[in-house]
RNA sequence: GGGAGAAUUCCCGAGUGGCCAAAGGGGGCAGACUGUAAAUCUGUUGUCAGUGACUUCGGUGGUUCGAAUCCACCUUCUCCCA
């Protein structure tokens, strides 16, 4: 259940009650594709960064795993020890990263499994299936994540698709959710608003989705290629048609201005595998831009990551250190790069909350977009 | 004491007359990354000036129109036999 606390502008300051624990928003949601996030983070990890919520995936733990494993474990809280709440991404996104290894028909879309190549079938049954069996907390509709740029008759023809199977996702989870041998009988589903950047598809996509009375409603499709500025029109665009008490979803997304901007077009919810992954590959951001810790001016270098950051790497870590770790190819330097970069992004999210708390979210928008500029 | 072999650009290591500033790795330097097929991928790595020029393949001489590549000697190293 979503309740909006206030708003400035479009901007919305809010909470997300589910079973298992409630979500300040805005906020932004980490990222365990497997049911850990790489780099060698656990769920005790989760609180020291100050997470809210874990996304995970279910195709690849469909793959690995396996869902009747996670099942049989107890599901995904149990199984990783995150008793926060966990949204499970529907495959949906597959659809467009494996799109190579993929068919899709009108009952769903066949893979090569990324592995070993062995033939899948995922569907929205299928994907909400799996989804119950992991016992997620929130479940994502399945969709076709449609590539950019994209044709406009096939947009169209995708956005009707997607619809259809959402409706299937409708019907199939609250099916599941009464079942006695389901985990999660209070299982929530967010529908996935596509149309690339087609207005008009968006808008009627939008339209058709939030007559199902959905527990949110998020928008897809987007950073996939298109400008930023694109990115934010198409928001713009949808924004009028989204349910006001519904949760609000953008996926995928983003830089630290891309949420920043977001937010301001009245996004709640948010996730991205770039603070994870570009810490793994030695960037890390920061209050004054990005850094990339290979670059040889921090070999002798004894301040923090972020001179204005209280993530426990900063606290105690300098520069230089972890500048020879990920020289050195030793894990830990990807560990505190990880830890860093989602505390950076958590406590982002954190500050924005602060700001709307206290009506001046423009004021650090204007601030905090002129620090950073096109930096990130 | 006798015999055999080797020395290549930061490192390892290809190359045995012109297509060689010299393959390939490593290392170095930089860049990319947006619901994760990503501890991945890309560029660059003799010098100087934007074509090109110049200096390089242990050292010194030589052969040749032309040498990292052939010859002689020297230096260092490795292995084998005494």
């Amino acid at each position: 259940m979503f309740k909006l606390i206030k708003t400035e502008g479009n901007a919305r300051r809010g909470e997300f009650i589910t079973p298992h624990g409630t979500v300040q928003t805005p906020a932004f949601m980490n990222v365990a594709t497997c049911g850990a996030i790489k780099g060698g983070l656990s769920a005790f990890d989760l609180k020291d960064i100050h997470c809210q919520v874990q996304l995970c995936n279910t195709y690849h733990l469909h793959l690995r795993p396996g869902n009747a494993v996670v099942k049989q474990m107890g599901g995904l809280h149990k199984f990783t020890r995150w008793d926060g709440p966990i949204l499970t991404d529907s495959g949906g996104f597959q659809v467009f990263s494996l799109s190579k290894l993929r068919k899709i028909e009108e009952e769903g879309v066949y893979f090569a499994s990324h592995i070993d190549g062995h033939r899948i079938f995922m569907g929205p049954e299928q994907s909400m299936q799996i989804q119950s069996d992991l016992a997620s907390t929130i479940a994502m509709a399945f969709d076709e994540c449609i590539e950019n740029p994209a044709q406009y008759d096939y947009t169209k023809k995708s956005c009707d698709r997607t619809y259809r199977w959402l409706v299937r996702c409708k019907k199939e989870i609250d099916r599941l959710n009464s079942l006695d041998t389901t985990i999660n009988k209070k299982q929530m589903l967010f529908g996935i608003n596509q149309g690339s950047t087609f207005a008009d598809l968006r808008i009627e996509h939008m339209k058709k989705i939030a007559e199902l009375g959905l527990d949110g409603y998020a928008i897809g499709g987007l950073a996939v290629g298109e400008t930023a500025d694109e990115m934010y029109e198409t928001i713009c665009a949808v924004e009028p048609y989204m349910p006001k008490d519904k949760i609000r979803y953008l996926m995928g997304v983003g830089t630290p201005v891309n949420i920043l901007e977001s937010v301001k077009r009245g996004v709640d919810l948010f996730d991205c595998v770039m603070p994870s992954r570009n810490a793994r590959h030695g960037h890390i951001f920061t209050i004054n831009g990005i850094r990339n810790m290979f670059n040889a001016k921090y070999e002798i270098d004894d301040r923090p990551l972020d001179e204005e950051c209280n993530c426990p790497v900063c606290k105690n870590f300098s520069r230089a250190y972890i500048h020879h770790l990920y020289k050195s190819n030793e894990m830990l330097g990807m560990r505190l790069g990880v830890m860093h970069n989602l505390y950076f992004y958590n406590t982002l999210l954190e500050r924005i909350r602060d700001a709307l708390d206290n009506n001046g979210f423009e004021a650090f928008y204007k601030k905090y977009v002129n620090t950073l500029g096109n930096r990130i």
